[in-house]
RNA sequence: GCCCCGGUAGCUCAGUGGAUAGAGCGGCCGCCUCCUAAGCGGCAGGUCGUCGGUUCGACUCCGGCCCGGGGCGCCA
């Protein structure tokens, strides 16, 4: 419907006498929906806009734009207000070809087209597989869903993947931790090191680990621990214990410690792909970060420090190889291959997303926590330095999450395993509303999750208010079924000029809007507009319930109502759809 | 020190240059012989952190400052 407007608009700005505009291309329309219904249904501010450049007034260049506009039914008056906006008035007629268009549109009612032919990867959560989820990748997942699904309603072919980080010294300490969990298990006593994951997810892992391979691993603790380096309560440093108990364990376990290290890996991810798939949140494809090779193999890294060599951006200093990342926006160069030979993690970063680029994505959509934001400008530089266009990474930013149970404020912490695990926080208070609050605010605001809002069941609790408007309206089409008088779509559709109470204008002025909110909340990737728009929508509907009844012996108005109502049940289902939260038909 | 995010009603937050700054909660006052009261209506509540600038117009853009959170490794 706005975009009938801008077409107007667009057609009027070019319908004008050559030269009016100054010989500028034209420029946007600037419709927006009027924010009082005073000032019509749709505002215009292109006039004021244009003036100042062709230091022109504003209201009578208002007036020549309006003289220019195309005729058209649809718009039953405009008018001229304040310092120079248009406004345009819709005629009855109008809202009624688009709530023609919602009940033949169905599912799709709203999708757009900003990225027709184009392609996105949305990579979101990719934490790294050494525990459970908690709650703060919960919020990355259902952001990161919401996101995907908007840029898929907005017309984009979207693919979502999650980085599974399974090399590299983080999975090294888990393989450490499962391998001490296993040799208490066999009988040997140990002191857990300051830096192993101690939370208790570790034990049943070694527990099945002993179960197939009994004490196949058992080496004898005197051997494990004699000559390491003091650890952190004995004065030492737990970073080079860590790592000596590591290079032990390899030591001891030879080809063993691979298979330790892969029951962690194998058990934790699915773990995660369990977790996840029964969120609601799927992927398409899960990828290993030792898929990106060691730098030497042909693979993604190989190939991204051969295109930063052939561009002239590496050198090498001090046995490293470094980037030349200031050239390229950075504040500073940047490591890619250690002094040991080993790749740096920014080197799989850059090669990351040159593969992604490489498997023939537009935008590359990149979702991390607030505390990574110092990565964006070196992943951008790697981009430019190997020849792909920067601005093709996004990398919007979720703010942490703080849970609180009634005014208190819950714990959290990860290594000392009192975190919160998602899988806790959706038993706890359910999918739904866990998908819904989680996205309820900006993502880069901080998110103050509170355990008994979620499951308080009124008005105070956005997830409910939503749903039992949708609930509501299937409750009202059953009970017209019972009483014999079932909804006729056609007899409504044909009926909807009698829907003119002030209840009716707005229900189609809310339900009209969700293309233009597709349009936006997926243009600055924020689903929590979604969520607003949902409560605005479920609000005028629970309004109209209240003022009318809908079952009233008039079949046409009784039809034409239904459908008003029906067209908001669509919309409703298809807001819902965006987020993940399901659409109950009675609650 | 530098970088990122935030500062809007008592609380939690919307508002991506437009007209008189909004919502939910909380407070107060009302509405169920009638389609689900998990609902609706009304009232009260604001120097939009602060100082300056840009503009026809600033909560929105720019600069300074104050406050809160986070980040600045050949860690992940």
């Amino acid at each position: 419907m706005k975009n009938l407007i801008e077409k107007l608009v667009s057609d009027a700005l070019a319908a004008l006498p050559p030269g009016t505009l100054g010989g500028a291309p034209p420029p946007a329309p600037a419709v927006e929906r009027s924010r009082d219904t005073a000032h019509g249904d749709f505002a215009c501010s292109i006039a004021m806009r244009l003036a100042r450049s062709l230091r022109a007034n504003p209201r009578a260049l208002a007036q020549q734009i309006v003289a220019a506009l195309p005729k058209n039914d649809l718009i039953e008056k405009t008018e001229i207000a304040g310092p120079g906006f248009i406004n345009f008035f819709m005629a009855p007629a109008a809202w009624q070809a688009e709530l023609l268009r919602v009940h033949a549109a169905g599912r799709t009612y709203g999708r757009g087209v900003s990225g027709a032919g184009r392609r996105a990867i949305v990579e979101f959560v990719s934490a790294n597989p050494t525990g459970p989820l908690h709650v703060g990748h919960g919020r990355h997942a259902a952001y990161g869903a919401s996101v995907a699904n908007l840029l898929e309603a907005d017309g984009w072919s979207v693919h979502r993947e999650y980085y599974v980080n399974d090399a590299g010294r983080q999975m090294d300490i888990l393989a450490a931790s499962v391998w001490l969990r296993y040799l208490e298990l066999c009988g040997e006593t140990i002191r857990f090191p300051a830096n192993g994951y101690r939370g208790e997810y570790i034990r049943p892992i070694a527990a099945a680990l002993h179960g197939r391979q009994g004490d196949a691993f058992h080496k004898p603790a005197n051997a494990v621990f004699a000559g390491l380096p003091p650890d952190e309560p004995d004065g030492g440093d737990k970073d080079q214990y860590i790592d000596a108990l590591i290079a032990r364990a390899r030591e001891l376990l030879a080809a063993g410690f691979r298979t330790v290290f892969d029951a962690g890996l194998t058990k934790i991810l699915a773990d995660i792909q369990n977790d996840l798939a029964e969120f609601g949140v799927r992927f398409d494809r899960w990828y290993s970060e030792q898929d990106l090779g060691d730098g030497r193999d042909g693979g993604p890294i190989d190939r991204a420090l051969q295109r930063l060599r052939a561009h002239g951006h590496v050198f090498v200093q001090e046995g490293a190889v470094w980037f030349r990342a200031a050239a390229f926006g950075d504040e500073k160069d940047r490591v890619v291959i250690r002094a040991n030979g080993q790749k740096t993690y920014f080197a799989s970063d850059i090669a990351y997303h040159l593969d992604k680029r490489e498997r023939g994505f537009d935008l590359l959509v990149t979702i991390l926590g607030a505390d990574h934001h110092g990565y964006v400008a070196r992943v951008r530089a790697g981009l430019a330095a190997m020849g792909e266009p920067p601005e093709s990474l996004q990398v919007p930013m979720v703010q942490f999450v703080t849970l609180f149970k009634g005014g208190e404020k819950v714990a959290m912490g990860k290594r000392e395993a009192r975190f919160v695990t998602l899988r806790d926080l959706r038993n706890e208070v359910g999918n739904d509303a866990a998908r819904l609050i989680y996205v309820m605010r900006s993502n880069d605001q901080h998110l103050d999750f509170d355990l008994e809002l979620a499951k308080k069941q009124s008005n105070d609790n956005p997830v409910y208010y939503v749903q039992y408007a949708h609930a509501r309206i299937a409750s009202v089409l059953k009970q017209a079924a019972e009483r014999g008088l079932p909804f006729d779509r056609e007899s409504g559709l044909a009926s909807l000029a009698l829907l003119a109470d002030p209840q009716e204008r707005e229900m189609m002025r809310e339900i009209t809007r969700w293309p233009e909110i597709i349009q936006q909340a997926s243009e600055i990737r924020a689903p929590h507009m979604v969520v607003h728009y949902l409560r605005e929508l479920a609000a005028a509907f629970h309004a109209y319930y209240n003022a009318l009844p809908f079952i009233v012996d008039d079949g046409a108005l009784r039809n034409a109502r239904l459908a008003l109502i029906v067209a908001a049940r669509q919309v409703l289902g298809n807001a819902l759809d965006i987020l993940g939260v399901s659409a109950p038909e009675s609650m």
